[in-house]
DNA sequence: AGCTACCTATCTATGAGTAGGTAAAACGCG
DNA sequence: CGCGTTTTACCTACTCATAGATAGGTAGCT
């Protein structure tokens, strides 16, 4: 099952401090009082708050990852696969309080640590991989026609997201995401 | 010309400083280094950060409306004025160590006091109403042609200038943010 | 005289991080 | 098996830096 130790409560719940409140307004402080164990002990596990950051977005990337894995094997289809990836996406929203832990910590990105740095961008990456991969089968099976590469068209379609979960939360209006959705798939039938 | 007073010296370096570090990696002191003046004069023009961090978002959206209306009497061609948009949002990348403002203060709304929060809706809420005012026009001289209503089409625009600028950022890839702007046009003529 | 535009000095809270201690579990070995 | 040694998983008690904010003072202009 999920495993709940110490140290899983305390990357779970850092995960999902730095969505709420990003990463230089949550502290050890914080998950002190939430966990029950002494900031001092926090150090224990992650002797730093950049180990303690580094680990939360490698844990979110590799959950989103297997998500990803996931979708791959349900649904072939890619408009399908970029739906569920919409909907995977906006899961994280949840009630409005979090954004995605990539984008939030992008924007943290000048006051964060190397180490850091690299694993939002592999974020990135491995996320706009991933919808590259489905455009391009997208385009060969001739479900979808758009001009731009399909790289590009990835940035694109990832960057709006990002965009759009920052928003719907701003507002508190789930529908600004979903209706974000509907665009990309204008965006990728334009070619006359 | 431009006021060169120390209290718009302070905001414009407030200004910037949230937009490369976000609103909780900034202080006081650090504009105190800069502008050379002690943090306690700093209290004198703005009494709390809350009126500092308000008045910076104020300043910006008001700057923001500006261009817009300068855009407006520029160029009349729905197509060339999201052109212009799109560079104007670009012009605050700059050297790609700063992201929008409002984008900026978006991801730390949980953060923040209700009258920032004020302040960053009505940013929002001011492009994408100018957006929306564009897009109407284009549809009805017809060089525009989607299925989503304006108002939602206008979010998802701007929710996707946003993300880009933030990707740019990470991937300090300027390239990234326009490749994103031409997707814009293959959004806004999409059907059939 | 009073306002403007600062200053020094200080407060309280909070930040990350360290030093050093300890009870209990796990481990190695004769 | 049992005894000593580590290791684990915490703790208390601190450090030092920084945060935003306040009190009260002052030089100079109006």
């Amino acid at each position: 099952m999920t495993e709940n130790t110490v140290l899983t409560k305390l990357l779970d719940l850092a995960v999902e401090l730095i969505q709420t409140r990003g990463y230089n307004a949550f502290s050890y402080r914080d998950l002190s009082r939430e966990i029950g164990i002494k900031t001092s002990s926090i150090h224990y596990y992650f002797p730093s708050k950049e180990d303690l950051g580094k680990a939360a977005m490698a844990r979110y990337r590799e959950n989103f990852n297997q998500s990803l894995s996931r979708i791959d094997s349900a649904v072939q289809a890619p408009t399908e696969k970029l739906m569920r990836f919409s909907e995977l996406a906006s899961g994280t929203l949840k009630s409005c309080d979090k954004i995605c832990l990539g984008g939030m910590l992008a924007s943290d990105f000048h006051t964060m640590p190397d180490s850091i740095r690299e694993q939002v961008r592999g974020f990135y990456n491995d996320n706009e991989a991933w919808i590259t991969k489905v455009l391009k089968s997208g385009c060969e099976q001739a479900v979808f026609n758009f001009e731009e590469t399909p790289e590009k068209m990835a940035q694109a379609i990832f960057a709006l997201l990002e965009g759009a979960i920052i928003s719907a939360r701003i507002f508190k209006d789930e529908s600004r995401f979903h209706a974000s959705m509907n665009s990309i798939n204008a965006l990728l039938t334009s070619k006359p």
